[in-house]
DNA sequence: TGTACATCAGTGAACGCGCGTTCACTGATGTAC
DNA sequence: TGTACATCAGTGAACGCGCGTTCACTGATGTAC
């Protein structure tokens, strides 16, 4: 039954810290950012309500560990799927917009702590830093997209790397997500999307595939 | 000071659940979604905590009706910008993008209760319908749109709709908001979403204004 | 290797608070005749 | 035009509940010598 309670177990939990941002994940995928609290979140993790005061300051401390959490998970998957742009940056892009989707469905908790928890996008130091990573993933990739074109009318690439981040975003937060607000269309969101950054690469200038 | 209780005063409100759906609004704007109580609206509407259950069933009643209200604003101010897609649909386009963006920026709680409060798009008969509406304006923009195309190769008129809410709802929601959540970028989000749907529609082949 | 001690991480009981919700009620308004 | 009555919209007191937070405490762990 209780699994996360393995190992050495007692008086003191020895992963209480990893237990509650867990706990605290669950409550937001089961009932919303709001159902995230202290006491229910000390409750899952076995342990009484004043012992998450030794780890985070209040509840928005907690909320923002989470976050920052994800925003790492979210770089890596980014990165992973990037590949340094093999085989060529276009199909890099599209296979990183799939990756997108695909943390935000799969993930439905972590990216609503990171986008739609109300949180300032920097109220923590770790958070502004996790968030920053991610999306300089993305910046580099759109560096490299940009390099193949011919240098004249060359686009700033912190441009389409903000352009390709808000189309993958809406997409994510509109259409892609795996709760009850999500929006139902008659397609995909993954031919959506990939559609639409062929489109957009497509009036950049970019070579079509 | 109490602006609100101009008019007949008295035992009857006279305007209860307008009075409700403004404080909720007010509160979401304060303190988030979670800030919108039931106890809460119904002291600054200065009415007795019973009093709010003749008009709604519960919270989420409450703000399901705040969001269908924003979206038919929303509808309205998309439809006011578009203008029958005069003097071009491109540039009827363009405006109705920023009138988008203005309206996220303008009104941050009533883009919150319509896209962040974790409501299900379809929580009650009129926010699905206010909502449809709201798309309705996009859909027949693209519509328009697309017809000024030569037909051979012409886009999907839907698909286009879904790409142009995505990117406008992409740099609403990550740069273009005013609350502390927002993003700092080094160029106006109306800048941003222009010059994507610039981009967009040069590679969807439509005339380059 | 053993012992004393400091530090760390969690306890459990307690508190005040605001929220959601119910209840019998009552003042105001509208309507039938 | 007046009166009786039904209906509507809000009252105010009460309740149980869960949350956030504090407190003196204590069991476990690490370290100096």
């Amino acid at each position: 039954m209780s699994w996360s309670r393995q190992g050495p177990r007692g008086y003191h939990h020895g992963n209480l810290r990893e237990a509650l941002m867990q706990a605290a994940l669950d409550l937001i995928a089961e009932k919303g950012t709001a159902g995230a609290t202290f006491a229910e979140a000390a409750r899952r993790a076995g342990v009484s309500p004043a012992a998450p005061y030794r780890h985070f300051r209040d509840r928005d401390e907690l909320l923002a560990a989470v976050a920052a959490s994800g925003f790492l998970r979210f770089a890596e998957a980014l990165e992973a799927a990037w590949d340094g742009g093999r085989p060529t940056p276009p199909a890099a892009f599209e296979r990183m917009g799939r990756a997108y989707l695909a943390f935000a469905r799969d993930n439905p908790a972590f990216y609503v702590a990171m986008f739609e928890s109300g949180l300032p996008s920097d109220a923590t130091p770790d958070l502004s830093e996790a968030g920053q990573k991610a999306f300089g993933v993305l910046r580099t990739a759109a560096e490299a997209l940009v390099a193949t074109m011919p240098a004249p009318g060359r686009p700033p690439a912190m441009m389409v790397a903000l352009h390709i981040w808000a189309m993958a975003h809406g997409v994510a937060g509109l259409f892609g997500r795996a709760d009850p607000a999500r929006r139902r269309v008659p397609m995909p969101p993954e031919e959506l999307l990939e559609a639409g950054f062929l489109i957009y690469l497509k009036g950049l200038g970019g070579s079509p595939t």
